[in-house]
DNA sequence: GCTTGCCTTCCAGCGCGCTTGAATCTCTAG
DNA sequence: CTAGAGATTCAAGCGCGCTGGAAGGCAAGC
């Protein structure tokens, strides 16, 4: 077990608000991907795009800086993030949440930008990325497993 | 997204053998908790633990400066880990597994040294990485369907 | 004009969970 | 007797993904 680190958006963005698991989860579903990001409107701080999509600013200037997304700048220099880099960042905190690597977005991102003739890669990683998660799955069912087991031997001694 | 480590186990674990989704996970299921570990049997070596939980022998080391397994020396100072511990161990890494923190692993294991009367602390502690589970089952169910949407939608497009 | 607040860049540091290296000791086989 | 594999301790280092601080620019309200 290497460093999880891939955990930890998900425990943030899952530890703010009030109903802890759902708000930006759901908020997210929400956004049938390259749908129901209005094209037309108009484009987001750097504050609005990270409330947009649960994650603090820092962390969009950090995407940036690795690549994967690359907001236009106003006459200050400030970002100016549009509909397109908004689908991008749900795109991308999506995966992240999958567990995807930082290593393995970086690379995916840099095929999009290369063309449709990396299409058939960018497939493999995505097949790639779909058999983690479900291996995670399995995993994650049978550690529920376990410890639903284990809380019924302390339900057998309910005195402590 | 805090540095994720507690997805390294995981990865390393699976990573490794030839069928890298089934063989250490199954292998442990197969332990049902208390169960099929021969009290009777002679104690290990650190290095057959090591296989028996499927981690390096330098990672049982560190749960032990962590407090979580102390097992018995022989007398030129190895570790000879007896059934209790190796019951531990299994315990120990279906919950580092399962995503639950060593902060978290380091309380519970204390709990459980001080005696029963800490047995409604432990279940508290279980309930709440049970939801933690779950919460994390539901995100990995909504990336999963995520990313095969995205999947198809390059099938629609074969030739790259 | 000045304060307040959000923006900028750059770079260093952190938290987690191991992992590795160095130096040394012990057991087994030949 | 000796070589080699495997054990020991201790402390330092790593990989990942952010996170925070310093130093300063820009925009809006009083």
């Amino acid at each position: 077990m290497s460093p999880m680190a891939t955990d930890e958006l998900r425990d943030r963005v899952l530890a703010a608000g009030e109903d802890p698991a759902a708000s930006v989860v759901d908020a997210v579903h929400g956004l049938q991907d390259h749908a129901a990001i209005d094209a037309a409107a108009a484009p987001m701080s750097i504050a609005e795009a990270a409330e947009f999509v649960g994650v603090p600013a820092p962390t969009l200037r950090y995407y940036e800086q690795q690549g994967l997304v690359l907001p236009a700048r106003n006459s200050s220099g400030y970002r100016e993030y549009a509909a397109d880099d908004l689908r991008r960042l749900v795109f991308l905190t999506r995966m992240r949440l999958s567990g995807m690597t930082m290593r393995d977005l970086r690379r995916y991102i840099a095929l999009v930008e290369e063309g449709a003739s990396t299409i058939p890669e960018r497939r493999q990683i995505l097949h790639d990325q779909r058999d983690r998660i479900r291996r995670r799955l399995r995993e994650l069912t049978l550690a529920l497993e376990t410890t639903e087991y284990k809380i019924r031997t302390y339900d057998g001694h309910p005195e402590g």
